[in-house]
DNA sequence: GCGACGCTTCGGCGCGCGCCGAAGCGATCA
DNA sequence: TGATCGCTTCGGCGCGCGCCGAAGCGTCGC
């Protein structure tokens, strides 16, 4: 029996604290949310998100690397740092899907905030007013559907898809595509995850639709993707960056 | 638009480290693993998981029940407390998965142990080595596909899953209905969580073929269980518990 | 080679949070 | 009605952990 139980992991509740102690210092917790935009930052850059000194944020590093929440790649004197895995997104992603449910809090806003609500990147695929639009639209086509527990592409969804650049065949493979729902915390409803949300992201940075805004995970559209998502995708960007369904 | 983002909750870091700190705690994680198990739990009872005295206990399910990640139902003097919602068994699953991605340890098993990596629920879904070979049976006969990125029932799989009593119909739908890939941490592969899971387990409980473990989330699997399973799903459980495919 | 910079380690400090015994309140039962 | 039990609140205690300035090491650029 190859697949033989692992059994020397098996106390779940100390084990589920270790991580989440980690994660609940927030220091720590801003460091991972920065990471979160998918790039890798320095030491550096990720003391100044975390809001605290040099120092301290190497013992916080060393700790999230021990824990192999992240990896670090060595180049001179930089030390750039990612997320170890997607297994570590989507554990925070979880963690803020259940945060978003808590009691209500009063928190001020800010311009940031817009932006990040509008369109953002959620790991390797977008979110926001842009991610969940773009999900939106295609469901509304019928290019894709998403449910709770689960999302696939259709066979409308993988011309549309082949159409815009991304091939998602495997060869000589029958098996659907399936997409992965993510629970988009600013809007509330699903985005789109997974290989198939990648993709799109990839596509859409690739077209110059849209770009990264420096120093955060927000993502703005560019002209270019203002008329391109609105063609091939049905959708109206305004000014603000706000996302709609076009008008029919 | 109905759907404007909510621009009241954009602080993601320390709202992450919030929840995280609360499930940080040896204790109260302790506490959200045992009711993992589905059921409501007395207070004292999840003092006594969590290994602390009762006012202690008080103390921890008044946060846990403050940031909503655990609801309480009074019953005369005792006091029921459950997970608050899917999302944060999910969320625990997530912490879950990572820590078992973490650094090598060395960890002291007993019979309890055994008793979980053979069976036992993942919230309100079969886990453990009945859960993943459920869901290799579905798979290899075609029934359900599984991937990372989500997961289906088949044609072929509907049908299974109406003789044996589960009836996914959505009147009228022509929907795929999907199967949420659920990371089983013991081991370290796919089970079938979400609605098809729950399902299963129900359906499962409801034969009389597992019965459930006082003071654990272990399964058990009775002896109608062993020559059913063996009937429906070509699964051999032996007197350990230990699920494997039967052989041709 | 030297100075600047990125990063880590060290040591001392202070704060927060979980701990439990005692006490109190309300529900339950004989 | 009185005793028991489940649960919560209160108050004091101790421990752990994050904080940063100082110092040290290695890299980089002039």
């Amino acid at each position: 029996m190859a697949h033989r139980a692992r059994l020397a992991v098996m106390t779940t509740g100390p084990l589920i604290a270790e991580v989440a102690a980690l994660v609940g210092d927030p220091a720590r917790a801003n460091m991972l949310t920065a990471l979160m935009a998918g790039k890798a930052l320095t030491a550096s850059e990720l003391a100044y998100v975390g809001g605290v000194a040099p120092p301290t944020a190497s013992g916080h590093l060393a700790k999230l690397a021990q824990a192999r929440l992240v990896v670090v790649a060595t180049q001179g004197r930089h030390r750039y740092f990612r997320l170890a895995s997607v297994q570590v997104a989507r554990m925070l992603e979880g963690l803020m899907a259940v945060a978003v449910d808590g009691p209500p809090r009063h928190r001020p806003t800010g311009p940031r905030d817009k932006a990040l609500a509008a369109a953002r990147t959620c790991y390797d695929h977008l979110a926001g007013g842009l991610g969940v639009g773009l999900a939106d639209a295609l469901t509304r086509r019928g290019l894709v559907q998403l449910d709770d527990d689960g999302g696939a592409v259709t066979d409308d969804g993988h011309r549309f898809l082949a159409e815009f650049g991304i091939d998602l065949e495997q060869a000589g493979r029958s098996r659907r595509i399936f997409c992965r729902p993510c629970l988009d915390w600013s809007e509330r409803r699903w985005h789109i995850g997974g290989a198939v949300g990648a993709a799109l992201a990839d596509r859409c940075f690739g077209l110059g639709w849209i770009a990264r805004v420096r120093d955060t995970r927000a993502v703005s559209v560019t002209p270019a993707g203002r008329s391109g998502f609105a063609e091939s995708f049905g959708l109206e960007i305004d000014e603000g960056g706000q996302t709609a369904p076009k008008a029919a």
